[in-house]
Parts: structure tokens; C-alpha cells; sequence
RNA sequence: GGCGGCAUAGCCAAGUGGUAAGGCAGCGGUCUGCAAAACCGCUAUUCACCAGUUCGAAUCUGGUUGCCGCCUCCA
């Protein structure tokens, strides 16, 4: 099985060799902590938590960083602002994106370094850098010349000439060339500063991954990622600080993610639509947040909106009733472990050519309806055959589940809390609706239709549908 | 100005040389007291447009149009 990545590097899809066989070290760039997370984050973030769930489930010994940066000017502004210290600021917000993350289901990365833990092996690369003649000091500040790295725009397919004809840059007369950029930039009034050989001061924004990623994975590793925004300039910066300082390949695979959209507009501050995590959450499943997000490709852009998370709601309220549907069978209760189906493998092709998980719950949506089949069609019993068949398919959808990192809740606990969660909004009491059920299965009893058909009027205007079972009545939320 | 991406049914979205996955919505059917759910069938002779390469293209090449992103903090 080989996986095949495309690769911003080269701008094509390539097969996946790690540089030691059977173990992946990939470096993903976390968020600065300075404001709440909002559905983009949600979207990086997912994008390697699954890539990061189909390396290991692949076989691979991975080792997966995500950097917090938990100082810069974004944090300082923020902290001067309110009054608080950058510290303080910054702890607030990584706790936030826990609680965030964590209702998403997203999985830890194993290690989670943070910028202002790591100043002296900052302070190193930048010194390697200065004694190679990359970086010079102006005052208190170092500054990367980027024109004494050959290679520097290789990432992003810049040429300095280009660059410079139209380009909008913070005009710095002490810079050699106006895209230098600050590896440490010297102490300011009310800002935090740490010691170093040129001074009291602070890291700039692109040395903490070079020097962190050094520090974790070495100074070649296998994956880099990120939303599409970094490839210029940070990830062109790391570049050239690691590869320049090192002089050895920085990272084998540059893997980016693609934008959200909120109603085919940008997120921004000036339109003021940034849709926090949180907020979102309050309206939909985490779930529906993961399967919507991971219903296009990770490299393409997505349009946020209510009719698609519907939609999304929707397809997993499916899974899930699926999922229900085989648990109340006694026979496809048994738990033995299966080997993968042709589903689950059907998965793997898809997510083997650039994990392209859009494709992948395409299958998952068919081994769903392959078992509705067989149950619809063994009305009158299952024969051994079809249990077995069932068991294997379900078992795919587990695995599968298992990467996207969805249905991980029992069909029960999932359908009890969308309907507390809907009736709570609506200010309904759950007894109000089980008697109302109830009352209408009476009159059905007594073929009175036209009183069960009433209550069921009632009800219907209440979000909940009911479904007449041969076991028995069942009722849900709309969703 | 420079660099890059995208254009597939009513909507969303896979498919990068071999004859259009999947989801939502809709219609017809099975089931049902009627529904709902589920299943079955139907719903793009066609993939923005024009030319070319090829036995064969949504997929490759050139051009046209339209949309978007990056180049400034941004996931």
C-alpha cells in the first residue's frame, strides 16, 4: 500500500517515503493564541488529525508536533489591550482551543511546544544563521537576508525579482532587502523579553518552528503542514532559516490546507463573519462539524453554510440510524474481531491518493446502504451468510468512523442527545412528547387513525417524526 | 503588477487518458391504516467555451471567459 501526498513543494502528487522506514515525523503549524479558535482553525486542524489517524492506522510510528505561538505581536497587542500579561493571555486561549478541539475529537499530537520554552534553541539557529552569514544584526534585531539563500522562494514559486516590482512591505531602511525578515526583534516598553547574546528581546515569528522542529524531529523530517495562507511567507521562511542554517532538506512534504468560506464570503475582520468553534457548537453536533468538513477535499476551498451543515446532519443521523438498526438485532451483536472488508480497503484507496476523504465517505455511505439492504431483504430471518456479511461491513464503518474520527458515540447516547439538546432549545419536556406518543399508539390500537394521525400533526410541528415500527413506535428530532 | 488555484446535475461533491462515486433535494415504486425510516428505479450522451493531441479526454496541450486565493496579520 503506498500513500501518495500532493506536495506544495513540487506542486504534484508523490509517493510517500518517510526518510526512516515505517516512521513519519510531521510538524503542523498550530495556532497563535491570542483570540478564539474559529472554523478555519477547525479545518487545519482536522485536516492532519485525520491525516495523522490514517498515517498510524497505516502502520507508521508517528511522531506528530503542533506549535502553540504563544508570543508575538498579535498576543502583545491583545494583552496590552485588555491589561493582562502576554502569559496569562496566551494560557487562556490554548485552554480554549482544548475545550474546542476536544469536542471536535480531536486527537492529541505528541508533542505541543510552545515558542516561549523553547528561546535558547532559538537562539542557537540564530546564531548558526548569523555565523554563516544568512542573518546580520541591526541595533538589537537580527535580520534573515533572504537574498543570501539561493533557494529562498522555492516553496511558494517566487522569484525576488517578481516579488519586488509590486510588492506591499513594511518599508525598513535598515533592512537589506525589503523581504528580510526578524528572527529576534529587541525589547520594547511593555513587552516580554528574554535574554540574549544581542540583547533583551524576543523571538520573531517564523524561527520557533524551524528551531522546534529541529528540536523534535530533527533537521529532516517527513511532513510540514498548514493552511494554504503560510506557504508565503512562513513556510518559505522556515525554509530558508532551516535549510540555510542546517544545510540539509527541511521537510520531505509540504501538505496545505485549503480556506473556509462563511456563505461564499471570506472570513475577515472587516466583514466581521469569523464563526468561532464554540458558537458553532452550540448549534451542531461535533460530529456534523467533522463530516462536513471532511466532505471535500482538504486542498479545496468549502463554503460554510446552514443548508450544508444540515446536510451534514442529515447523512449522520443516517449512519447513526443504521448503526441502531443493527444493534437491536441480537444476532449481529456479537463482537469478534474482523479482519477489514472491502469497504474498509475501498477507504484506503481513497485516502492512499492524498487522503482524499471526500471519496472515502462515499464508501462509507455505501456500506451503510449495503447493510440496510441485506436487513431490508432478510425480513424473515438472517441467514448465517448475511450475519457475517453484516458483522464485516459494520465493522468497516467502525474502522472508517475511526479515522474520520466520527461516530465514536453509541447510536442510543447519540439520539437521546440530540433530542435533550432540541427539546431544551424549544423548551419542550420530554414527558409531554413520550405521553403524546403514547396516547397516539392507543388510539392506534383502536384504529381510531384519525386521532393518531392528529397527534402526530401535533407533534410534527414540534420537530419530532415518528416512525411506526413493527416493534413499536419510535420518535426523533428532526434534524 | 507577480504567483497559484478552480469551473462536473436543482444544490454539495468525487473522478486527472478508457467511457460520469457518494450525499442532499425531487419524482415513481416496495413497505405502511396512512406516514416516517429503509430499499429499488428515475433524474448530467455529458463535465464553462473554442481549437488541438489521441483509437479514445471531464481528465493532456494551447487559447477564451468567469470566479477565487496568496503577495500585509491570517488556518
Amino acid at each position: 500500500m503506498t500513500i501518495r501526498i500532493y506536495n506544495t513543494l513540487n506542486r504534484k502528487k508523490e509517493i510517500f517515503e518517510p526518510v526512516k522506514q515505517g516512521r513519519v515525523g510531521m510538524y503542523v503549524c498550530g495556532p497563535t493564541v491570542y483570540d478564539s479558535c474559529h472554523i478555519g482553525h477547525a479545518r487545519s486542524v482536522l485536516t492532519f488529525d485525520v491525516i495523522a489517524r490514517y498515517l498510524k492506522a497505516s502502520g507508521f510510528e508517528l511522531t506528530y508536533v503542533r506549535n502553540f505561538t504563544d508570543i508575538d505581536d498579535k498576543i502583545i497587542n491583545r494583552a496590552n489591550q485588555i491589561g493582562i500579561d502576554c502569559k496569562t493571555l496566551a494560557e487562556k486561549y490554548i485552554n480554549e482551543f482544548y475545550e474546542d478541539m476536544d469536542a471536535l475529537n480531536v486527537e492529541r499530537p505528541t508533542i505541543e511546544p510552545r515558542a516561549t520554552e523553547h528561546i535558547p534553541q532559538i537562539i542557537k539557529v540564530i546564531e548558526i544563521l548569523i555565523g554563516k552569514n544568512l542573518a546580520y544584526q541591526v541595533d538589537g534585531d537580527i535580520f534573515f537576508a533572504i537574498e543570501s539563500f539561493k533557494d529562498y522562494g522555492k516553496l511558494s514559486g517566487r522569484k525576488l525579482e517578481d516579488m519586488e516590482a509590486g510588492a506591499r512591505v513594511d518599508v525598513d531602511a535598515r533592512k537589506r532587502n525589503p523581504f528580510d525578515f526578524a528572527l529576534w526583534k529587541s525589547i520594547k516598553p511593555g513587552e516580554p523579553a528574554w535574554d540574549s547574546p544581542w540583547g533583551k528581546g524576543r523571538p520573531g515569528w517564523h524561527i520557533e518552528c524551524s528551531a522546534m522542529s529541529t528540536e523534535y524531529l530533527g533537521k529532516t523530517f517527513d511532513i510540514h503542514g498548514g493552511g494554504k495562507d503560510l506557504i508565503f511567507p512562513h513556510h518559505e521562511n522556515e525554509i530558508a532559516q532551516s535549510e540555510g542554517a542546517f544545510g540539509k532538506p527541511f521537510a520531505g512534504f509540504w501538505i496545505h490546507n485549503g480556506f473556509v468560506n462563511i456563505n461564499q464570503e471570506k472570513m475577515s475582520k472587516s466583514l466581521g463573519n469569523f464563526l468561532m468553534i464554540k458558537d458553532i457548537l452550540k448549534s451542531f453536533h461535533p460530529e456534523v462539524v467533522r463530516l462536513f468538513l471532511l466532505s471535500s477535499h482538504y486542498r479545496s476551498p468549502i463554503d460554510f453554510t446552514d443548508k450544508a451543515m444540515n446536510e451534514a446532519s442529515t447523512g449522520l443521523n443516517k449512519i447513526y440510524a443504521l448503526l441502531e438498526r443493527v444493534e437491536e438485532k441480537k444476532e449481529l451483536s456479537k463482537i469478534n474481531k474482523v479482519e477489514p472488508g472491502k469497504y474498509y480497503k475501498h477507504f484506503c484507496e481513497a485516502m492512499d491518493d492524498d487522503f482524499n476523504t471526500a471519496r472515502g465517505i462515499g464508501v462509507l455511505f455505501d456500506a451503510v446502504r449495503n447493510i440496510n439492504r441485506l436487513l431490508d431483504e432478510s425480513k424473515q430471518g438472517l441467514s448465517q451468510n448475511t450475519i457475517k456479511d453484516i458483522i464485516l461491513c459494520k465493522s468497516d464503518i467502525l474502522k472508517i468512523g475511526g479515522i474520520l474520527g466520527i461516530l465514536y458515540e453509541s447510536p442510543g447516547a447519540y439520539f437521546e442527545g440530540k433530542k435533550s439538546k432540541s427539546l431544551e432549545k424549544k423548551s419542550i419536556d420530554h414527558v409531554v412528547i413520550e405521553d403524546l406518543v403514547k396516547e397516539r399508539e392507543q388510539a392506534r390500537k383502536g384504529k381510531k387513525w384519525a386521532e393518531a394521525d392528529k397527534i402526530r400533526k401535533q407533534l410534527e410541528v414540534m420537530d419530532i417524526v415518528i416512525e411506526d415500527r413493527p416493534e413499536g413506535t419510535v420518535w426523533r428530532v428532526k434534524s
